[in-house]
RNA sequence: GGAGGGGUUCCCGAGCGGUCAAAGGGAGCAGACUGUAAAUCUGCCGGCUUAGCCUUCGAAGGUUCGAAUCCUUCCCCCUCCA
């Protein structure tokens, strides 16, 4: 069930407590903020592992933490699917159900009319699934994602969406931009009158598409900031265009966003697109790299990328990444690793998810020193020299 | 001693006259992965001067235009009977 609080219109433009606060110069990019959520304050720039089912895959909430999270991401699809958000609710929302007590976004799941388009219908009235776990039918309407995400209660909650994948015809691009901005209108409309298990205040981003045309972009972020939420989602990137277009894209969008406002690049990206991201002015990024790729064999260290599957590791007593800390690093060779990895233990994919997110983390952290000290420029150029030059034994790709 | 079954490319295992360098697994090797239908998926996996050629199906010999497949002898394994 979801609750429907008593009555209390809120009018337009709403005196309230600015969530976000720049610490760099209004203007200042890359820049820093504080991000004030109901579980704490997320310094920004962030990234935010991906627990799409209420969990970082084979980490415990003590191990997210210890890699530095400040903030993760969760999925209003796979939740609503099991176990339900009604139960979620019952039990005193996701932070307690799932152990974590520091902040969570929840994406609404648009993007999984992308990930699932052989089973997905789409019509203005909102996305109907077929569901992948046992083909029941679902429907997702932009008001019911914000209902289900009310029942999870994240720190932020995100409008439904409608993404292409790309190459797309304008005209598809276009339309699944607009019907965006109808969805955002109704599901911030319907976000008013909900309320969280707990009562915590709830954020709420909405989502700009547009492709990969960047007046489009523009357009759909200039019409998006006239609706009255907490950030912005730039969605639909990373999916088929190349990189120029990418950060062509993004860059038009954000520039037609307010400057007050939280930035949130969606799903993006590898180590590289952090550091594009943050130089654009992006205060938050996802992305499923550094944990799906590391259950897959690849870790990411300071000198590139390795796969610990490779042969070249059989018999190396090096740490994954000597400049890192975490457990898997302090503790184990690549050998050990490789080893574990080839015989399917489960140790092998939760130390590589630990890494990797540290890793991640620990990018975040020095990123966001580099802007209070002035040198991100610097600190960006020496990080891509070591990731590229492999100088510590990663291989090429 | 008698009766029967079997030895196939790293391993397991199909094939039982040509379309077989030999199915399918596994192992191995490499690649992909960007708001997670993913501890998944893809490719390679005898050798070479690669539209072809060479070597290979326990060993040797034979039948045949042609043999991993049929025959002979030999060498090993397994089951049952004495």
């Amino acid at each position: 069930m979801t609750a429907e609080p008593a009555p209390a219109p809120l009018p337009a433009g709403k005196p309230r407590l600015e969530p976000f606060r720049l610490v760099t110069g209004a203007a200042a990019v890359p820049r820093a903020g504080l991000l004030a959520t109901a579980h704490g304050v997320v310094r920004t720039p962030a990234f935010m592992p991906v627990g799409t089912a209420g969990s970082v895959k084979g980490l415990s909430p003590v191990e997210i933490r210890t890699a530095g999270t400040q903030i993760l991401l969760a999925n209003t699809y796979h939740l609503m699917l099991r176990p339900g958000s009604e139960l979620i609710r019952e039990l005193g929302g996701l932070h307690v159900f799932m152990g974590w007590d520091g902040a969570i976004l929840t994406d609404s799941g648009g993007y999984q009319i992308v990930s699932l388009k052989d089973r997905v219908a789409i019509t203005e009235e909102g996305v109907a699934f077929r569901s992948h776990l046992d083909g029941h039918a679902e429907f997702l309407s932009p008001e019911r994602a914000m209902e289900i995400q009310a029942d999870l209660g994240p720190d932020i909650a995100v409008t439904l969406d409608h993404a292409v994948p790309l190459p797309a015809e304008p005209g598809q691009v276009r339309e699944a931009a607009e019907r965006t901005l109808r969805w955002t209108e109704r599901s911030l409309k319907r976000a008013e009158r909900l309320a969280t298990p707990t009562g915590l205040p709830q954020l709420r981003f909405a989502i700009v598409q547009g492709g990969d045309d960047p007046a489009l972009r523009a357009e759909m972020a200039e019409r998006t900031s006239r609706l009255w939420c907490d950030g912005f989602a730039l969605g639909g990137l990373s999916l088929g265009e190349t990189k120029e277009e990418t950060w062509a894209a993004a860059r038009a969008a954000i520039e037609a966003l307010p400057v007050n406002r939280p930035r949130y690049l969606m799903g993006m990206g590898t180590p590289e697109d952090l550091l594009d991201g943050i130089a654009q002015g992006v205060d938050l990024f996802d992305c499923v790299l550094p944990t799906r790729n590391a259950r897959n064999g690849m870790a990411f260290t300071s000198a590139g990328t390795l796969n610990i599957r490779n042969a070249e590791h059989t018999r190396s007593a090096l740490p994954l990444d000597p400049r890192c800390s975490c457990e898997a690093c302090a503790r184990f060779s690549r050998a050990y690793l490789r080893h574990l990895h080839q015989a399917g233990e489960i140790l092998a994919h939760r130390m590589l998810t630990l890494h990797n997110v540290t890793f991640y983390q620990t990018l975040m952290a020095e990123a966001r020193e580099a802007i209070d000290r002035g040198a991100f420029d610097a600190f960006g150029r020496e990080f891509r020299r070591r990731y590229r030059e492999f100088p510590g034994g990663a291989a090429p790709r």
